[in-house]
DNA sequence: TTGATATCGTACCCAATGGGTGCTATTAAT
DNA sequence: ATTAATAGCACCCATTGGGTACGATATCAA
């Protein structure tokens, strides 16, 4: 079940589709209750969604009454990972052998060349980029879609 | 933490990694013990990972004393799309408004065009096909990789 | 034939976390 | 002032991923 969105990523996507399709711009917020009860979704729960959307500065947001959320970025602009890391954050794991990662896993201990290091760095590296490359618009617009993820060497320099 | 690798895949890609380096083919198997001594990983959870891997027909075993895996595939064609369904079953999540699941998600129910369906099914395509064109030898071997993901439109024929 | 070494299958346990709720504070329109 | 909305908490529960245990089976070697 591991490598799929959650289910909150799921209602998170339902929500930006609503709010890119939502015609009149900063004028015409979309509420929370609003999206759930045309979408059958449990409210609170995306009122919470939108909340991290909005901590993320994916959606923008208007208190009050005949408030909402508006999409304040081109869905093109977008990327899938900004929304992912928004409800689930920072997409990424066995960060071992990285920099920013202070305690280095089992097999760096023993290994003098971790031979995990590189496979997982790779992979972490193309699914980032995968996840830069795929745009909202991707999703919800009417084109067919070309990613292209290239693999740049890292680390492994023997 | 999701839409990352599981512990578990991590393990299988040490294993699968050093199944690739062991030399000396068919005549020269790699115990489960012997990968688990190497990389510091806990023998009995490994053991259960490469029974998956063979179940899945990745690895090919030999029982007995001096047995262990072998790869019997080439590294250029295991997708890394077999091996993590080897071993955290099948990827993919909101598989509603699909055929092959009779139950529809929420908004289908109400909605006549369910808006979730085309993003969702997008997306796995997306990543169905990122996963498959991801091969091991892409995370082991020395070349760097470039891959390209197609998005062919389906559904929302409007 | 016996023992040692492996995998094979299955069942089980525990901690982490994803999915979901509730309450209070704040902001804005009427 | 009242109502309608978001903001920020803190909390709960069921699922599942990470890990263990044990008996069965297969193979090699003495």
């Amino acid at each position: 079940m591991s490598f799929s969105l959650t289910r909150k990523t799921d209602y998170a996507l339902v929500a930006l589709a609503a709010l890119a399709q939502q015609e009149g711009g900063h004028d015409n917020p979309l509420s929370a209750r609003e999206i759930a009860e045309r979408h059958q979704l449990p409210a609170p729960l995306l009122m919470n969604i939108l909340k991290d959307l909005h901590r993320a500065e994916i959606v923008c947001s208007r208190r009050g009454a005949g408030g909402g959320y508006i999409l304040c970025k081109d869905p093109a602009e977008i990327a899938l990972l900004q929304i992912i890391e928004a409800i689930e954050g920072p997409v990424s794991v066995a960060v071992c052998c990285d920099d920013a990662e202070p305690e280095p896993c089992s097999a760096c201990v023993s290994e003098p060349a971790c031979p995990i290091a590189s496979p997982m760095q790779r992979f972490n590296e193309l699914t980032h980029k995968f996840l830069q490359h795929v745009k909202l618009i991707d999703l919800i617009g009417d084109q067919p879609t070309l990613i292209q993820v290239p693999l740049t060497r890292t680390g492994m320099n023997t």
